[in-house]
DNA sequence: CATGAATGAGCATTCATTCAT
DNA sequence: CATGAATGAATGCTCATTCAT
C-alpha cells in the first residue's frame, strides 16, 4: 500500500514540505472545530496564512487536505510514541509502557486523533485503504510485543486473542478522544492509564506473580 | 433530558409516525451509503418515497432527520435488546447473556449503528446532549448488572473500575461497527462475543471458579 | 370598469360574504405586519378560521385575498366617510368637514389603508385597473365639492388647479399612513387635520374673508 | 445613524464600486418592472452581466441590493439637485428654484424614486431606519430654506407648518412618480412644477407682492 | 509562485395550489 | 362544504475549483 500521490503545482519540494505542513496545521484545527464537511476551503486558506489560489498550488482537491491531515497524524503519533518508549525496558514492565505511552500520545494529539476518526470516512477509497494500512502498522507493533511477552511465559494468549487484545488496546486509546465529553469527566489521564491497562493485562490472562509486581500505581 | 421535539406540519399522528418510520429507513440506508452530508435531502424524500414537499411536512429541517434517525436506534436497540434477554439466568450467566445479547444487537443492525456514531456530531448541541444521555442509560443498564455480580462476590472491581468496565463493553460492541473492515474479516459474531466477553471478563477480576463454568464456548 | 370576478366554488352567496369578511379582515391583520408576498396563504386561512383547503373554496388564487382586502377597504371608507359628513353644512364649512372627515376616517383605517396603497402594486393589471379607478371615484367627490366652492365664489382655481388640490387632497389624506413614522410623531389627528386643511385652503386661494371664519381651531 | 456596511468577499475597492453601480442599475431595472419580491437574485446577476457566484461576491443578502439600491438613489438624488440649483438667486426665487429642482431631479429618476418608495418596507430594521434618516436629511434641507424665508418676512409659519408643508413639498415630488398613472396623464413636468409650487407657495402664507413677481409662468 | 475574482452546479427549504376523502 | 396531506417548481445562497494577471 504505497503512499497517495497528492498533485502539486509546485517544483521545490522544500515548500510544497513547508506549506503543506501549515496547511495541515490550520485544517487540524478547523476541521476539530467544524468538521470536515463544515469547514470551507477558504477557511483553510486563510488559516494556513495564504489565498485560496496558492492552497491548490499545493493540493488538488479538498479530499487531499484530509488525507495529509491523516497521514501527518499518523506520522506525528509514532514518532511522539517512539520518542516515550524506554528501550531499556522488558517484560510486562515494556509492554505496560508501551501502552502507556501511546495512551499518553493520543492523549497529547486528542483533537489530530479525534479529527482522523470522525472524519476518515469522507477519504476515497484508495486513500481511506492507505490510512486504515498505517492503522494495521501500529496494532502490528503491539502484536509483536504480545508476542514476545506470550513466548516469555507471562501472557496466555492464543493468536486470535492476541489479535483481538490488539485491537482493545488500540480502542482503548481511541475512545479517551471520541469518549472524551465523559470518559475525560470520570478519569484524568493518570488514572485512565493504569485503570485500563490494568483491566487489559487481566483480559491477557497475565500470570498473577507477573503483573503490576512493579508497576506504577 | 427531555426528547426533542420534532415540528411537523401534519396533524395525524398515526400518520406522522408511519411516515417518519419510513424517513428514518430511507435515511439510515442513505447515510450509511453516502453519509449524513453526502445526501440530499430529496434523496431522502425519493428513497422514502414521497416528494421534497412532503418529506417537509414531517420534519423542520435536515437535522431532524439525522435525530430521527439516532432516536430510532436506540429504540431499537433496547427493544430488540430486551427481547434477546433470558429473565431466568443469574449470575455470571445472566451477565454473559446481557453482554452478548448487546454484541448481537449491535450485529443485527450494524448500519444503524455506525451511522449513529459516525453522524451524531452532526446534531446540533441540544439534539447531541439527548443521544449522548440515551448512551449514558444504556451504560446504567451495564452498571446496575456489574454491581449486583460485585456485590454477590462474582467480580471484584471498586467503582471506578465498574464505570470503566462498562464504557468497555459498550465500546467493544461499537467497534463490532467501526472496526468491522479488519474486526468482521478476523471473527464471525460467535467468536467474536466469546473472546471479547471472555477478555472482558477476566478483566473485570472475575472469580477462576465462577467464571466460564457453565459458560457457552 | 366592473367588478373583477373573483371564483368560489361555493354556491351560497350568503356564506360567500361571510367567509369573505373573515379572509378580508384576516388578510389585512396579516399583511399589515408582514407584507402581501411575507404572509402565506395558509397563514391567512388559519387566521381565517378555517383551513387551507376551505380558504381556496372562496378564493381562485392569493391575489384574489388582496383584491378582496383592496375592494372591501374602498367600500368601508367610503361608507365610514358618508356616516360622518353633515349633510346641514354649506360653502367653506362644508368643504372643511369633508376633507376633515376624509382624514378622520383614513386615521382610523390607516392599517387598511396603508396595506393599499403598499400592496395594491402586486395586482394583476385587470385587478389594479379596478382599484384605480375606484381611487378616481374618490378623487371626483373632492371636485365636485371644489367645483361647488368656486362656482360660489370661494376659491378662485382653473380647472387644472382643481384637479391638481384634489389629488393633494387625497394624498394629504395617505401621507398620513405612509408617513407615520414621522408625521405622527410631530402631529395628532387633530393637529394635522386642522394645519393640513390651512394649508390646503390657501393653497386652494381661498379668499381671506371665507377662510377660517367659522372654522373649528 | 452610520452606513450599513455590505459584506463583500471582494477586496479590490474600486471593483467593488464598479460592480455594485451595475447591481444597482440591474436592480432598479428589474425591481421597477417586477417588484423586489417578484425579481430573483439570477436575474439581478443575469442582467448586471455577471454569474449568481458573483453577485454574491458583493453582496450578503438580497435584501442587501434593495439597500444598495436606496442608498444609491438617495445619493445620485442629492447629488443631481445640488447641480441644477443656481446659488445665486435669493429669496422666493431661490425657494421656487430648489423646489422646482427637487422635482425635476425626482422626474429624471422616475424608476429609482418608485422603487425606493414601493420596496423600502422590505428592508430589515437597521436599513429601513437608515434610509429614512436619508429622508429627513433631505427635509431638513427645505426646512432650512424655509426659515429663512420666514426670517426674511417672505412667508408666515409657526415651526409646526413649516414641518409640514416641507413634508408636503416631498410628498408632492414623490406623488409625481407613485401617482403617475394619473397625474402625468394630466400634467406634464413643467406644468406641474408650475401648478403645484403654486399651490404650495399660497399654502405657505406667502406674501402676494413677493410671490410669484418675477417667477416663471 | 502567488493572488483572488469569477464561475455555476448543487442544496436546503418554502409555499401556492390541488384533490381525494 | 370542509379538510389537510401531497406536490414540485422555484428561490436564496454556498463553495470547490479554475485561471488570467
Amino acid at each position: 500500500m504505497k503512499k497517495k500521490q497528492v498533485p502539486s503545482l509546485v517544483k521545490d519540494q522544500r515548500l510544497i514540505h513547508l506549506r503543506r505542513e501549515q496547511i495541515v496545521k490550520a485544517a487540524v484545527e478547523l476541521f476539530h472545530q467544524k468538521g470536515f464537511h463544515g469547514t470551507t476551503t477558504r477557511e483553510v486558506a486563510q488559516t494556513s496564512g495564504f489565498s485560496i489560489g496558492t492552497l491548490y498550488e499545493y493540493i488538488g482537491s479538498k479530499e487531499d487536505i484530509l488525507y495529509l491531515v491523516c497521514d501527518a497524524v499518523y506520522e506525528e503519533i509514532v514518532e511522539k510514541w517512539e520518542r516515550l518508549v524506554d528501550e531499556n525496558l522488558h517484560g510486562i514492565n515494556r509492554l505496560y509502557q508501551i501502552i502507556d505511552a501511546y495512551f499518553r500520545v493520543v492523549h497529547v494529539m486528542q483533537n489530530e486523533v479525534l479529527v482522523m476518526y470522525q472524519e476518515s470516512k469522507s477519504l476515497s477509497d484508495d486513500a481511506l485503504n492507505y490510512v486504515l494500512q498505517k492503522e494495521l502498522s501500529i496494532k502490528s507493533i503491539f502484536e509483536k510485543e504480545l508476542r514476545a511477552c506470550r513466548d516469555a511465559g507471562l501472557i496466555r494468549l492464543n493468536e486470535e486473542e492476541i489479535s483481538l487484545a490488539c485491537h482493545n488496546i488500540l480502542v482503548a486509546g481511541h475512545m479517551w478522544t471520541f469518549r472524551r465529553w465523559i470518559v475525560q469527566k470520570e478519569y484524568d489521564i493518570d488514572a485512565y492509564c493504569r485503570w485500563q491497562i490494568q483491566q487489559l493485562f487481566r483480559g491477557m490472562n497475565m500470570k498473577a506473580e507477573a503483573a503490576f509486581s512493579n508497576l506504577p500505581t
